[in-house]
DNA sequence: CGGGAGATTGAACGGACTCAAAGTCGGTGG
DNA sequence: CCACCGACTTTGAGTCCGTTCAATCTCCCG
């Protein structure tokens, strides 16, 4: 990461982020995923809102692992159209690949701050012991299955059904204290729902005066009938 | 396999399929891909048109090579609604999981014959084999991306877009002297791409009439202008 | 041949999109 | 501390692509 963090902008000058600072390596000792699996220790790395943690196609050398902040990894229409795959939370880990290359793009929806560690330590590591190489593959699998899930809500569900989803999904993942503290804008949802961000937005409205949730700026939001959007998430 | 399918059609009564024969069993010594990996031998078996090789949420005790014939894996939402998720052509394995239960409903699209391994088997062998635990791995890493590329497709192509990547991948899967020989129906076809039968088939009628493929029959097509096609895929 | 499932085509509809304008909020600097 | 700026969000109006509903056609298979 260092060395590709460094050559993409001392050299190659990345036409979308003018210049970040690369942050801040710090050798770090928590108890994580990669720990326990592995007995692996990563460094800490930051990226600022936006900045690209890789690339699509680049060769997959590290995989992260989410300490603080969101993770959007997505595959992008040269027109500009873009689908998110999967959001990825504090505890998350991402860009795990069997092949050699990156297949989608992954950056940083806000400050953020991650784990890595080198792919060959892991495989490495699976290499003596199996039950790395089936908490490699279990990764992998959990991945599928959400797409898997994913592509159902894009081919079949209504854009009502696709926001309850999504909430359902987010309360799950990132409620505290009974509260959904969304890091992603509305353009954001909407392209990992397969919507705009107008229809987003109409839905959220929609679903508040109804009195299935309750808003309070944009990014906070209170479910108040979770059984009602159960019902709509099918 | 046999166990099950026994089960289901002696005493549970599928509610879909009447009764069906449950084919065919025969030791199969050809060279496949669970031999090539793991030494493990499988055993042929024969489904009809539409029947269930599995169903969703069933415990994943098989692991699946078509021989023959074309296999549908769905999610079905209960008004109906179906997304399927691939097709799995012959020389394809599917029905592998890392958890304990398929994900997934199977059913195949046409007479179809497959080869069975016990999913134990399997990981037996990985557990005294890293590169039989890389292989499984792999085969989940594929279907992943797979699903990558089709969530981009279900959330953001239009519907001629959509087609012509359908058209492409079947015809680098299952073209033979030139010509594309289907397997699927359009109701397939929709439900593979998010869209309706009509739709398919409006669009592949405005396909033919552009010169862009020749249609003889609704399931032979012959491909006139990649070049085409593959702009509009994106 | 004839029956019937599957495919094609047409017409009208509707849900989500596009384009546009106004509103809100969080962050920054005076 | 407050005012302001800009990014993000909300809301409205009109459009359009794909759906729905319906009728006809094709072709595979007996």
């Amino acid at each position: 990461m260092f060395s590709q963090a460094a050559l993409a902008s001392d050299l190659a000058t990345p036409p979308l982020l003018p210049s970040f600072k690369i942050g801040n390596a710090v050798n770090f000792t928590g108890g994580s995923l990669f720990a326990s699996y592995s007995g692996l220790l990563g460094t800490a790395f930051s990226y600022a809102k936006d900045e690209e943690i890789y690339g699509d196609d680049e060769p997959a050398e590290y995989v992260y692992e989410v300490m603080s902040g969101a993770v959007r990894t997505c595959k992008l229409l040269d027109d500009g159209r873009r689908q998110i795959g999967a959001f990825h939370l504090p505890g998350d880990v991402f860009g795990l690949e069997s092949g050699p290359n990156h297949r989608l793009t992954a950056d940083a929806v806000i400050d953020t701050t991650v784990r890595i560690v080198r792919r060959r330590s892991l495989e490495a590591a699976a290499q003596n012991n199996i039950q790395v190489a089936n908490a490699l593959w279990a990764l992998t699998a959990r991945d599928l299955r959400h797409a898997e899930d994913h592509m159902l809500l894009l081919g079949r569900k209504t854009a009502s059904e696709r926001v309850a989803t999504f909430l359902l999904e987010m309360d799950r993942r990132l409620t505290v204290a009974g509260m959904i503290e969304l890091p992603m804008c509305r353009r954001d949802i909407g392209d990992y729902l397969g919507l705009t961000l107008e229809t987003i937005s109409r839905v959220l409205s929609q679903f508040q005066s109804e009195g299935m949730l309750g808003l309070s700026g944009a990014r906070h939001i209170m479910l108040r009938n979770r059984q009602r959007l159960r019902g709509m998430n099918i």
